[in-house]
DNA sequence: CCTGAAAAATTATTCGC
DNA sequence: GCGAATAATTTTTCAGG
């Protein structure tokens, strides 16, 4: 699974613009058509790509409003995390969430459209999650960074 | 820019396969391929649809290693915070950066391949933003959900 | 492992209704 | 908005270096 730079460019074009046709990736790389269907096959093939995905405006879904919970929980045992993983994931609102080490908190992001969305969404779907100890709320002024997926390639 | 119904569901299998043909996408929501054609062009045009984009696996990369790190900046004047923004977009490995609000702080979540990849990173790029006056790192243990572009649609 | 062109398949667009 | 016909793209294949 070793990827040369070739493989980078390939993503990199495919990260900017997953429609683009394999004759245009090929005169960009500098590869003939079809060494560079093969490798994109190869990549989805291994995981590496695992999909293509449309991306949407945030801002004229009016989905802006954007939080991060903090959340300890009461119960740090295996078994209860795998529960509150489950559960988290089952909340389309929550667009990200790590367990962070230290005290074994979490930290969920969740969009939202307004305060008001996000003060439904919390206490109906978040303030509920099993084993949910104390929750601190950080609520975004302004997207400075949304999105990037450069990755560092 | 109202969105129907059959929007959302466009917009949805879009948000699952960027690459479906109308045909399907027709097919899915209901209608023949002429107005869904229209549907994704219009909302292309308006700006709602930004790009397409493909989804790679951060394990199969190798960059794994996430960590959110706070900042809180020495003059919160308009000036200076502008000028950290383009300074944090200017990071590759920077994903994601939100304005927090209560005391202007920045939560800027930093994608690596392991810890002592996160330190150079830190030490070279985060460290001497502009105006950094504090920071607190928040490394995540395991990656709860990732990349999740549901949205709530 | 790559090239280049021919062939095949898929996809998007355009029409009258 | 429909559905069929048209037109255009795009992917795949294959002989050859």
């Amino acid at each position: 699974m070793k990827l040369d730079a070739t493989d980078h460019k390939i993503l990199s074009a495919l990260l900017a613009n997953a429609r683009m046709p394999i004759a245009e990736l090929a005169r960009k790389v500098g590869l003939s058509k079809t060494p560079v269907a093969q490798r994109i096959k190869h990549m989805e093939e291994i995981g590496l790509i695992t999909g293509y995905r449309a991306i949407l405006s945030p801002v004229k879904l009016g989905l802006t409003h954007v939080t991060y919970v903090e959340i300890s929980v009461s119960d740090t045992r295996e078994a209860a995390l795998q529960q509150f993983n489950a559960a988290v994931r089952a909340i389309p609102e929550v667009e990200e969430c790590y367990m962070i080490a230290g005290g074994c908190d979490y930290l969920v992001k969740v969009r939202a459209r307004d305060m008001g969305d996000f003060r439904r969404i919390f206490a109906e779907k978040i303030s509920v999650l099993p084993f949910v100890n104390n929750t601190s709320s950080y609520v975004s002024m302004e997207a400075v960074v949304e999105q990037n997926s450069a990755l560092g390639i």
